[in-house]
DNA sequence: ATGGTAGCGCTGCTA
């Protein structure tokens, strides 16, 4: 089975980028981030034509996630376990049932800044998720939370270290997070597929960073051990990020033999 | 050199 997860930043800016990469990388499973839609603008026909069944989770404008599948797709839930009234422009969680895996689909907050009250608001989020994940299942059952997480794991998820000192997307607090889910039962799996590598999903737009290798590792797909176990290939897709209006983000998939 | 670009939507916010 193969999943990936792409943050699009806006599937109405994208959708042509988004057929055109399902119709060659040919995803089982794809989680999307900021499509920065209303449920009702989202173009669920245009992906049943190419053989997905489609979820989406948006309140438009900001945010706004999605989870598209080719291998069943049942007992979608949007948001957080047990929230009576979901925010919609805070939509950053949907789940389904995709093939026989619990698949989620992550839009963590920015955070801004370590002085911002929405870095605090990051570090609930994250916190939520993993109250979510103990509320909703098991680590020895297959999972795979996948997303734009903003967070990059360790120092080598970033081009540069030092000009990550005191910043969002690399603070203790942060990966203490990551951590936290590790404890759960998620491991990283494309890290345990490539090892040392320095391997980027994300680009700043500006001052040409793409072109100059200044990127982050910032969309993960986090599993449980029986899919960690069955991890075989992966690929971050920078194809994906060059040519005519890409996203910022690289889509990244891992197969896993299942 | 604290710049630079993109998306949304119409003013400035978010990333």
């Amino acid at each position: 089975m193969r999943i990936a997860t792409w943050n699009v930043n806006s599937l109405k800016a994208r959708l042509e980028r988004v057929e055109e990469w399902l119709a060659y990388a040919k995803p089982d499973v794809l989680c999307m981030q900021e499509t920065k839609l209303a449920n009702s603008a989202f173009p669920a026909m245009a992906f049943e034509s190419l053989g997905y069944e489609s979820a989406h989770h948006g309140g438009g404008r900001w945010n706004g996630v999605a989870i598209l599948s080719r291998v069943g797709l049942a007992d979608v839930v949007a948001g957080f376990s047990g929230e009576t009234e979901p925010d919609p422009i805070e939509s950053r969680l949907l789940s389904a049932d995709c093939g026989g895996v619990r698949v989620s689909s992550v839009y963590v907050p920015n955070g801004r800044s370590l002085d911002s009250e929405h870095y605090q608001a990051k570090l609930t989020w994250l916190s939520d998720l993993t109250d979510h994940l103990t509320n909703t299942c098991r680590p020895d059952a297959p999972v795979a939370v996948c997303g734009d997480f903003n967070v990059a794991p360790q120092d080598r998820d970033v081009f540069d270290p030092t000009k990550f000192k005191a910043s969002t997307h690399t603070s203790d607090a942060e990966r203490a997070a990551i951590a936290r889910l590790r404890e759960w039962g998620l491991d990283d799996a494309f890290r345990a597929l490539y090892g040392q590598e320095r391997l980027f999903s994300w680009w700043d737009y500006r001052a040409g960073d793409f072109h100059q290798g200044r990127g982050m590792r910032i969309d993960l797909i986090l599993t449980t051990q029986p899919m960690m176990k069955a991890a075989r290939w992966g690929l971050i897709d920078r194809n994906a990020r060059k040519g005519k209006s890409p996203s910022d983000h690289a889509p990244v998939l891992i197969d896993f033999e299942l």
